[in-house]
DNA sequence: TATTATATGTCGTACAACGATATATCAACT
DNA sequence: AGTTGATATATCGTTGTACGACATATAATA
């Protein structure tokens, strides 16, 4: 088995947002939620119930990983944990803008409608 | 109160596509059906639990309207129950149409990669 | 006569979102 | 020193939706 990116869609709107945001470079919980915040131009208000089950059925699925522990600033305040996209991930993310796309175009011919 | 078109959103998948279906005019149940699995190329094969559900729902919401009985056909067979778009309903499509385009656009943005 | 397509519907399960709640650190203001 | 607000992570309980399985019935076709 090839672990076909198309099996996990349609992804949920929070969760596309998530795998978008970390698209560009690795992020720590509180930066996606920033983030999908600013990418949504405010239309997406992550709740962190929302955010941090998603992040741990997407650590479950392997779309995104945990950087190991080296790879963290060892700075001083709370623990950051840190996630980025795996291969899997990113074209399970780039399958889902595909299949956005196909919706998009569909939905354009449908609704081309004689204004009256 | 306006009822809001964007209050409904996101659509579900399936939601969207009974919606789309409909949008050139009514349909019976099992049409809708087989309209959406034309319509998606085979992608979407709605099962009837989740078709006859989410029509309640949609009727429930005034997404969509069952006919009249004198506009049904009385021919023999079982009766087919028709539903068209209600205007609230054409209008949430139109917004979820919208809202796809910029989950598009902004996913564009973010994955057009340096290709190795 | 048996199967397939048409046609509508319910039940139970599983999954995901999300509001509420909890905990803890750090910076800034008063 | 005390309060507020931002940063940061996490769980619990409720609700909504999808979906497989099941049930029923007619019409057409093989």
């Amino acid at each position: 088995m090839t672990t076909n990116p198309i099996s996990y869609l349609p992804l949920t709107e929070p969760t596309f947002y998530i795998l978008l945001s970390l698209a560009p470079g690795k992020k720590h919980g509180y930066a996606i939620m920033k983030d999908v915040k600013v990418l949504s131009k405010a239309r997406i208000n992550l709740s962190t119930s929302t955010l941090y089950t998603a992040v741990g059925r997407l650590l479950d699925q392997e779309l995104i990983e945990r950087l190991s522990d080296e790879q963290q600033a060892a700075g001083p305040g709370l623990p950051r944990k840190s996630y980025a996209l795996t291969d899997l991930g990113r074209r399970v993310l780039e399958a889902e803008h595909i299949r956005l796309q196909g919706m998009v175009k569909e939905a354009r011919l449908r609704l081309k409608r004689e204004e009256a």
